[in-house]
DNA sequence: AAATAAATAGTAATAATTACTATTTATTTT
DNA sequence: AAAATAAATAGTAATTATTACTATTTATTT
């Protein structure tokens, strides 16, 4: 993969924010440093930069968020301003502890477990 | 909420099944009782049905898919086929429970937890 | 049976994302 | 360092999932 100006811009505006940003924002963003970098530009390097593991996609609802903690973590969804928290999960004891330690109210917990089913053994 | 021909056929066939389908595949389907029915109701209609609290959405990856299982439950998806696979949580010890109860491989557990952060307090 | 308002079909609009292509640019070769 | 090469870009068009709009239809009430 040779080097671009323009994904080195994108890759450090994920890393420079906690707020798991969307396409969109990024591409705001980098604007004010390339002004005519375009979209599919923005998409194209996303995929590349997840291809390489270094950056993983959250799927929040129907939209996409882009995030470049590569530590295994799940996330804390406000329903209100709709923030993501970043959470480790190992040794927590779930809503009780969230509640404690990130004095975040539960009312929903959605997993979804992935790998392989035992139709391809 | 007036009854409709259209919406009893939606809500049967998300019932009829245990795929969790998709808007476009409960079109397709209804069709076959409807012909002319249009994807602007099936639309319509899951949203009534969800806030009716007869289905939940599920959204996996970009796409929402439909669930007429209302218990509290989470999903097992397949990174081969894609199926999502029911699973109810309770007092299981995860991976290692899941890998023998289901006889599924588990590669990635991605957990959501909604609330209201501290911000709202 | 007529009146009323909610639901529909059909079409257009929107939002997120991907595809396409001529041009630009990082890197390699001379 | 200049020319050659191929990957990456900008800009635009296409696609997919979903929502909005409106004239017509239909379930329910009177």
């Amino acid at each position: 993969m040779r080097y671009s100006q323009q994904r080195e811009i994108i890759l450090n505006l994920i890393q420079s924010t906690k707020i798991h940003p969307t396409a969109d924002w990024i591409y705001n963003n980098a604007k004010t440093y390339i002004p005519k970098i375009s979209l599919g530009t923005v998409y194209r390097n996303l995929k590349q930069l997840e291809q390489d593991k270094l950056i993983a996609t959250i799927y929040d609802g129907n939209v996409a968020r882009y995030d470049s903690n590569m530590e295994k973590h799940d996330h804390l969804k406000c329903n209100i301003c709709g923030d993501l928290i970043d959470i480790n999960k190992n040794n927590i004891d779930f809503s009780k502890t969230i509640e404690r330690n990130f004095n975040f109210k539960v009312t929903d917990i959605e997993m979804t477990i992935s790998g392989t089913c035992k139709k391809h053994t």
